[in-house]
DNA sequence: TTATTAAACTTGTATTTACAAGTAAAAAAT
DNA sequence: ATTTTTTACTTGTAAATACAAGTTTAATAA
């Protein structure tokens, strides 16, 4: 039987709650400190029960938007994403790509795995060959990001014949693959800056780079996307929590 | 009413569960790929009900040691701390000191904070003055984390007189003064090394250092932990989750 | 044999209820 | 006025239950 899902999925409560309250956060509503409402009360407003209520506030807390404390309350804890620029951590998308525009340096093209790849490869992944780009992030028009992506090229027709320009590779897959990012690993790595990666981010002589290199889940079991980024951290730091 | 809490106190059952299956992970009883007990089969075997199991198992896949998959079950994924010597995240403890040896560069002294601090203080803290060391972090005797640390001269007696060789500072200040590290922020930067820097971790020319600043959040309200730390990435890398 | 269907699993979401433990504000006692 | 106690309110932990949704296996039909 063929199946064929065209609405969009039903958002569970929990996760609609979460995005009201990271919303509101984001936007000043709540601001830094302030105390939210207690869960008794977002249960009365949602009309939903505690449990709900608290996997909201628990994955909030995760994704370090709050601080909750036994007896007094949950607590606002904005700071971090008002200055950085790439998250560490973070259920939503890895990258705040708000004010990031993007520029194509490398369009994506077909081509084998390179040899020494920075993860290991299924049969399948091997096989498929990559589909591989590389795109600079820029913010306030100042290149800050260089990001070498590596997608398998596992039933995703048609997709070298797209246009990246100034729309997420993340968008592109959620919206026309119906792939979406749950999360991934990374490893991180302070490196001198190669001569291209110099030239690409404007880095004063002996800048040397954050190095980041990602795999990324996806909804679709055993379908996986890496990317190698290059970071000029010179005046922007990377945000994380633990 | 004057309580004098002696005795531990009580574990969660859900925590228990985590530790039990985390170290079961770690001691490879679990190996990576390997389907964890269902959910009811773990509720019959700790006698607990599906929402404690629950709880633990998405701590555990918080701290990227499982992967759930609906439909499916809980798998493990232990890849990254074979190789990693530093967490970004994991609700545990911050740094595995396992096999990290620690050597003293300063002792522990009490001075002023600095005038520029990477993180803004409260007026508490500024009062109170800072206590100050730093340590070089060793594997295998060869040094790969210079650690200068500062901790707010709050309620904590004697600190500057004691032993730090070998033993982690969080491990005294959980004993002597009961202080627990439950989470909090960072910065990243890959930066040069200064002389001092290169000198302390035997660096090569021109190899840069991944730079953290971190302030960690304890069980005690108003006390933070700070550190600014300095990774030799050249050899190992930093792992972490998102 | 092959494809389809059904059943038996798995985790995901959600409600209801109960009590423990920590915090803050109000009330009472000194 | 000050201290102590109580109360009310907060989040934390835990049980019992129900159904939805995804995956795998077994049974069935072609």
């Amino acid at each position: 039987m063929i199946s064929v899902t065209v609405g969009a999925k039903a958002i569970p409560q929990y996760r609609r709650l979460y995005e009201v309250l990271r919303k509101h956060i984001l936007d000043g509503v709540y601001k830094e400190g302030d105390l939210l409402p207690s869960e008794n009360e977002l249960c009365q407003l949602h009309g939903m029960t505690r449990p709900t209520v608290r996997q909201s506030l628990s994955t909030l807390a995760n994704d370090g938007y709050i601080r909750k404390h036994q007896g007094k309350g949950s607590i606002v804890h904005n700071l971090p994403r008002e200055i950085g620029i790439l998250s560490v951590s973070g259920t939503t998308s890895a990258v705040g790509d708000r004010d990031l525009k993007t520029r194509i340096i490398v369009k994506p093209v077909l081509m084998p795995w390179p040899d020494d790849f920075m993860f290991t490869l299924s049969l399948l992944e091997k096989e498929s060959g990559c589909i591989y780009m590389e795109r600079v992030r820029l913010l306030e028009d100042v290149p800050i990001i260089y990001d070498i992506s590596y997608i398998p090229n596992i039933n995703l027709p048609r997709i070298t014949a797209r246009q990246f320009e100034n729309k997420s590779l993340f968008r592109i897959l959620r919206d026309s693959y119906h792939i979406e990012i749950k999360g991934g690993d990374q490893r991180l790595k302070a490196i001198p800056a190669s001569a291209r990666i110099r030239r690409s981010l404007n880095l004063k002589k002996d800048q040397p780079v954050l190095h980041l290199e990602r795999k990324m889940e996806t909804n679709k079991p055993g379908l996986f996307l890496y990317s190698s980024i290059f970071c000029n951290t010179e005046k922007y730091s990377i945000f994380g929590r633990f």
